[in-house]
Order: C-alpha cells, then structure tokens, then sequence
DNA sequence: TGGGGTTTGTCACAGAACTGTCATGCGTCC
DNA sequence: GGACGCATGACAGTTCTGTGACAAACCCCA
C-alpha cells in the first residue's frame, strides 16, 4: 500500500489484516517503488495524491517493469482521475472511504484475472551476437552497446523474447504500443529504425525478418 | 449487453458505438447467455435487475462455460450487491449512471489482463520430410525452409492438420479462404503452387494427392 | 520559460510479391 | 468418342512492404 496519510493507511492496514492480508506500506511513491521492486508483492494499492511523485506517476513507473494488479484508492471521485488513472495502468478505482467490504471483493476479482506469475522475464536474451538486457534496458551487439529509444528497445524485447515465432502487425501493436487497433505501417516503420541499428545491412535484414502476410520474427 | 430497460441499453449502445466497440444486445438473461453461446462477445456488460434469471444469476451461468470479462452496471451502488455480484464471477461493478468514458476506460483496463484465448494450435505438425510450424510461421522439408506464401502456408496448415482426411474444394475454400462460395478452381491453382515448392516431382504429386471427384488430402 | 535536438506517428509512394481469373490441354471414366 | 475433372501457364489487378519526408510531441538544459 502506497498512501500517505497515516491514519488511512493503519487503519486499511488493519483491515486487510483482518481479513488474512499480509500487508506493507509505504508513504511515498519512491519508498513504494523501491520496496516493490525490493520485494515484489501480489497486489499494489495505491492513492493518487502522494507527495513528490504523484499516484499516476507511481503507476506508470512500476507497469514498466511489472504486471502486479494495481488498485487506486483516492478521495477523488472525478472520472477524469478515474479514467487517467486506469490508462496509466491501474485495474480499478475505488473512491475513498471505501468498504472493507468492497475492497476486498475486488480484491479478489482482481486475483482472478492476474496472470499467473509472468514466468520470471529472464534477466538476459541472447540472440546469436545480439544480448538484450530487458532489466538492465541495454542492448549489445557484438558486446557493444547501441543506443535504441524506448520504444525500439519495447520492440526489440517483444520479439526478442518470443525468437523464433512471427508475431503479427496487431500484435505487435497490442504489446508494444498498448494499441488495440491503429495503423499497421507504424510497425513496418519502427522495424525499418530498428533494422538500422541492429542489422550489419539493413537492406537484406537478418536478425529481424520479415514473414510476408504474417508479420515479424527474430529467427531463433 | 444484457439489460432491459429499452432507453438505457440504446444510450449505452450509441455512446459505445461511438468509441468504436461494436455491440451486441440482449433484454434477458436468457437472450443474452444463448447469444453469447452462440457468437461469444469479448466482453460482457449486464445489469442486475432483470426480469427472469437476474444478474447475478446469470453471471453465474456465463462463469461455467466461459472466461470473458463481465462488467455489471446497476442502478444499486449497495456493498452488499457489489460484492455478491463480483463474488458471482463479475470483473468489475459500475454505478448508473455511469460516465461513458469511465466505462470504456475500465473495458480497457479489463481487456488488457483477459486471457489470451487457449490457442490450442500445436506447436509442431511433422508430415514425414515435411514440417509445419504455425507459431514460427515457417515450413520445413527436410530441414530446409521453404518460402511460402500466406495463402499457400494457410492451405499447408489446413491440410496439414487434417492429414489422412479428404478435404473438398469447399471446404478448404471456407476454412483458408474463408470464401462461403466461390470458384473451386482457385483451390486447384493454389495447390498447383503449392505442389511446386513442396513436392519433389510436382508432376506426380507423394505429398499433398488428389482425390478425384472428392478433393484433395496429404497421406498420413 | 524558451529554445534545440530527439523521438514518434502519419502519409504518400514505388517496387515487389501475391492473387484470382481465364483459356487451354491432358487424362480418366463411362 | 465425349463429357468431365483436373493441371497449368499467362496476366492484370490488388495487396504488402520498406522508406523518405514531415510535423507534432517530448525531453533536456540553460
């Protein structure tokens, strides 16, 4: 639980506690950041007005590196927060004071749908000369290091990590950009930027290969 | 949608047409669980006060047969309903009225953790010196890899799958072309083409045979 | 707060690859 | 022999891809 209200937070604490809950708390987003990804819980309760780095801030910042179902709790009952908060990543809302009750209920809904741990994303990809580094976000080629974007880098690691299967335009779109729809030439063009990088001669690609009709793949 | 008040399940049909979902609806649980059996949506909006089976009853239902994401919208903002509905199996429970863009916006948090569909495709088909890997979207003979169209692979695959088994023109124009009439010739050119690259001799076709009068098969 | 450089997404376009149709010809079956 | 089913080469229209140009959004820094 990130919240920085004391009185809230021991007394959510004791709720969930009550209801078998092994709880740890954190008042600021950095603090929760940090302890989340020191050790991972199952679930993120968060609200949105922290001191420092804001409750969407926090949010977006730990869906980069983590799938954890994130829970907003805030005072705030302004769809505008509601709907900038679950774009940012989070999967509910709750408005403050919420029933124990409820909280709990969704708690559970939440768990339901949570992906069963995701298979612990090895620390590094290695492609023939091409590592990929999803952690530590750096990407060698023949043990140097190239200067991908973030989104470059996002793509690089979806095919990376799923080498040898050919993965689709839409697909790509969904895991990459977190598009469900949207024009298919965006890839083709970032495939192009990335082929700049990684291939010895883009002209005739390697490492990142066309499957004509089907999409893209990285061959194993 | 399940709902039975006529104004509300227009309202919300439009205002969701107009975020681009396309919308499927129902005034009874009955309605809805059959239509939903027979062309499953990939998500589910119902509301609880309905007339026969209600809500929660229904979601119940849904939930022994099928994993789609069910969203309540109720006019009762109770603890008591929200969590007896999310503890029937709903993902997530919206208060009418509710503001359009909070509802797409929790459709969306909601989608991206729904399972992907159990793709029950098998990893590999092995046909003698011939190899089809969907996922890798590649085909082998003999190790080597042939470069086939998406046309020629999806008729590989069909075939493929169903090796030992006549399929008709029809059927492969329905299943690879996905074409309910049509000129069964086009099947013969396809698998002209196809003979050509994976046959040895494509004069007298071992691979992929004619079945004269029938269509045609791959031998076990 | 205001540049200046990056990164992103959109568009238009050209070349390559693919598709569906047709006409022709061959073999088979009755 | 004729009807029929099948194979195949040619071809024109369509689709798919890669790419350069460009503007908007973003980021960093003074």
């Amino acid at each position: 639980m990130i919240e920085d209200d004391d009185r809230i937070r021991l007394a959510l604490t004791l709720a969930l506690e009550d209801e078998g809950y092994v709880v740890r708390s954190a008042a600021t987003a950095e603090e929760g950041l940090l302890s989340q990804r020191r050790e991972p819980a199952d679930t993120v309760l968060v609200d949105l007005m922290l001191p420092g780095i804001d409750g969407f801030q926090c949010i977006r910042e730990l869906r980069r590196t983590d799938d954890v179902p994130v829970v907003v709790i805030s005072a705030r009952d302004d769809t505008h927060d509601i709907v900038a908060a679950l774009e940012a990543g989070a999967d509910d809302y709750l408005v403050k004071p919420a029933a124990t009750k409820e909280l709990t209920a969704r708690l559970r809904a939440l768990r339901r749908r949570a992906r069963p741990l995701p298979a612990a994303q090895p620390a590094e990809l290695v492609l023939g000369e091409l590592e990929v580094r999803p952690l530590a976000g750096e990407v060698l080629l023949r043990g140097e290091q190239l200067t991908l974007t973030r989104t470059e880098f996002r793509l690089l690691s979806e095919l990376a990590e799923h080498a040898g299967q050919v993965l689709s335009r839409q697909q790509l779109l969904q895991r990459v950009w977190e598009y469900d729809f949207g024009d298919e030439r965006l890839v083709d063009v970032h495939v192009g930027r990335l082929r700049q990088k990684i291939e010895d001669n883009p002209g005739s690609p390697q490492r990142l290969v066309t499957v004509r009709g089907l999409g893209y793949k990285m061959p194993r």
